[in-house]
Parts: structure tokens; sequence; C-alpha cells
DNA sequence: GTCTATACTTCGATAGAC
DNA sequence: GTCTATCGAAGTATAGAC
């Protein structure tokens, strides 16, 4: 390849975790061969070598990516006790929106769908499903919830029952789309997707309601 | 071995079975070799394909195993009918009490646990959770708040968005054990999966009761 | 039905030339 | 930084003796 066409192109460490990643999140880690990798790059498997230390490697860039990707996204605390006072009908759609956002990339999307697949047998990546995608946004929305109660917005319902009653849906359509419908139509997955939370916030903002 | 001793022995073929499904249930499928099957067993490999065609028909016959349990287990059809007049409270309790049955033996437990891990890449496992744990029973629930609601015995909410209300909540709950919490002490995972179950019903109960 | 022996394949990873 | 060449380990599966 001449110098011209290297310019244009992506630094080989850049598609090597690129196509990994697009080879992980299709098959799973274990499924996908460095060879495999190394054939979609245009590289021999012993050049892989010499961008990460091995197989692993790869994964472990790919998961620190996510974890910094989701902490620059979504709302940051101090807006949301502004928020509040406004009162569920709007923290139910900031919420909507910011787990939205989480996937609204293509990369983005993939590393949720390798997450999803791997947490089972990956000690890392279990430990940091369930601490940040699952134990924490279950705290976050209880505070939200005991804040809404305090300020007599809705009806003084236990927060943790109410964080759990908002919070397992959006984990089960996270299941739902990435492990059961993944290789389906995205669009019209998510189409059925919002129509499915909009039912859920709705039901229950019914139930809490002043 | 004498003949004694095997005559107080379950059957190879039975041997391979059990410690197959331990082995797949606690690493995964594709983690397990055939060679580490056969040393548990206490056999040579080549002796495994003297019962089984290959690695994948034993996988079959544990897939067979499960679908037939949880074809004899769970409520009659016919009884849901009758049960249906003593309104919410009774169902969601024997609901619970049909979940808590379809895991109420080790052997069954680490089925649910391998068909959680494996559904997300064996094709033949993802269709039968699709269908069997997740479509027919959101359909199921679906009709028996549909009667409800024609009984007048709830309030008139789309019977479809009740069913997700209350069965995303097990799917939930189900992920959480399985997936995520699967190395840790049963009995109180068991005792706080009730109680959230208990939270989250009586919710549901408050929300649509007449 | 179990054994030994082995064929055959694929894997991750390294050494060293260029 | 990429290549060729190769290693050792581990995998599934089969043939044939007992």
């Amino acid at each position: 390849m001449n110098k011209k066409n290297r310019t244009l192109q992506k630094p080989t460490k850049e598609r090597i975790f690129d196509e990994s990643l697009d080879l992980f999140s299709k098959k799973g880690y274990e499924a996908v061969s460095v060879r495999e990798i190394a054939r979609e790059v245009g590289i021999r498997e012993s050049s892989i070598y010499n961008h990460y230390k091995n197989k692993e490697a790869i994964l472990d860039a790919i998961i620190d990516y996510f974890k910094i990707e989701l902490a620059t996204s979504g709302t940051p605390q101090e807006d949301n006790e502004a928020l509040i006072d406004q009162g569920p009908e709007v923290f139910f759609e900031v919420g909507a929106k910011t787990y939205i956002d989480r996937i609204n990339t293509p990369k983005m999307e993939k590393i949720w769908r390798l997450v999803s697949i791997e947490t089972y047998h990956n000690e890392k990546i279990k430990r940091f499903f369930k601490k940040e995608l699952l134990e924490e946004p279950i705290r976050g929305w209880e505070e939200i919830f005991n804040l809404m109660i305090e300020k007599n917005l809705i009806k003084p319902v236990n927060p943790r029952t109410l964080a759990y009653e908002y919070f397992s849906f959006v984990i089960y359509l996270f299941f739902e789309y990435f492990i059961l419908e993944y290789d389906e139509d995205f669009e019209s997955f998510m189409d059925l997707a919002l129509e499915k939370m909009t039912n859920h916030t709705e039901f229950l903002l019914q139930a809490i309601k002043v």
C-alpha cells in the first residue's frame, strides 16, 4: 500500500479494534480467532501482536472505551435536582432519552451487545455490568423517586420498589434486544421498544400520581 | 469395576448426561471439552461416542429433557378459568409458585442456567427461549388479564401492557439470578427474589384493583 | 462398552528476516 | 510494522483390539 492510501486510512490499531468489535459482537469473544481478525484487517495474525499484547487485551480496550463513553454520556447528577420539580413525566422522558443516547452509535450498540452476551462468563464484564449497569442505576432511580415523594409529587410508595418497577423493564428491553433479537431489523425493533417503554411509563405514572 | 458396584451405579449414558450438564452450566458449552466430560465420568473420551453421536448430541438431549419437564409442570390451562374468579391475588400466587416449581430440582436449575447463558449463540436454544419462555407466557398472561377485565375484577388497562408489566419482572429476576449471581448463595438470593417479587405483585395489584 | 492409539484441525503466540 | 515459518497445546472424532 502506498503512502497516500495509508494516510487516508485509519491506523492499524484502530482497524484491529473495530474489526474485533464487529466480530466479537456478532459471534462472541471465544468464537472469534486472532486469525479471523487479522484476515478482516488485512494483515497476518502475528502483526496483531505488534499492537495488542494478546487477544484479551483487545477485549479490555473495548471495555475501557465503553466505560469512558458511558461516563461522559447521560444527565449530570446536578441537573437531576432541577428536573425533579417538573414532575415524573419529564423525568421518564429524560430517562428514556439517556438510555437511547447510550446506544446511539453503531460502535456503542455493538459493545452493548458484546457486554450482554459475554457477561455470563467474563468475570470483569460481569462485575462491571452488575455494578455500573444495574446496581448504580437502581440506586439512582431510588434516590429520584425518594425526592419526588418528599416533594409530594407522587404517592409515598417504597422508593426502592419504584426503582425496580421502573428499571427492571429497561433491563428486560435490553435483554430482549441484545440477546434475543439482535439480528433483526433495528428500526422496527426500536419502534416497538419505544412503544412498550411508553406503555410502561404511562402505567407506572398512572399508578403513582398524586 | 465389578458387577455389584456397577449395578449400584447409574448407567454410563446418564452419568455422561449429568456430568455434562454440570460442566456446561458452570462454564458454558464451548468451554467444556469432551475430554473433560470423560475425565469426570471416569472413562476415556472415545467411549463417550458409544453413547452420544457427538458433543452437540449431549446438549440436544439436555434441551429435550428441559422441554419435557417444562411441558409436564405448571398449571393446566383448564384450571386457569376456575382460578380467575378468585381474583388477581390468587393468580399471582399461583403464578409465582409455577415459576419456582420449574427450577425446583438441582438438575432443572442447572439447565435454566445453561439455557440462559447459551441463548445468545445457540440458534436452537434462542428460538426455544423466545417462543416458549417469553412469547408464550406473555400471551398467556395477556389472556388472563383480559378475562379479569371482562369479569370486572381489575381496571380496564390494556391487557398486553399488564402482561408485560407482570412478566418483564420475572424475566428480570431470572436474568439477575442465572446470569449475574448464579455463583452466590441460592437460599439468600431466593429470599431476596421472593421479597422483590412480592413487592412487584403488590404494587401491580394496587395499581389495577377495582 | 471400554480401551489404546492416532488422525486431523484449529487455536494463540513467538522468533527472526526484511 | 509486516512478513514467513513454526511451535505447542488443546480440541473433536475415528479405527480397531480386547
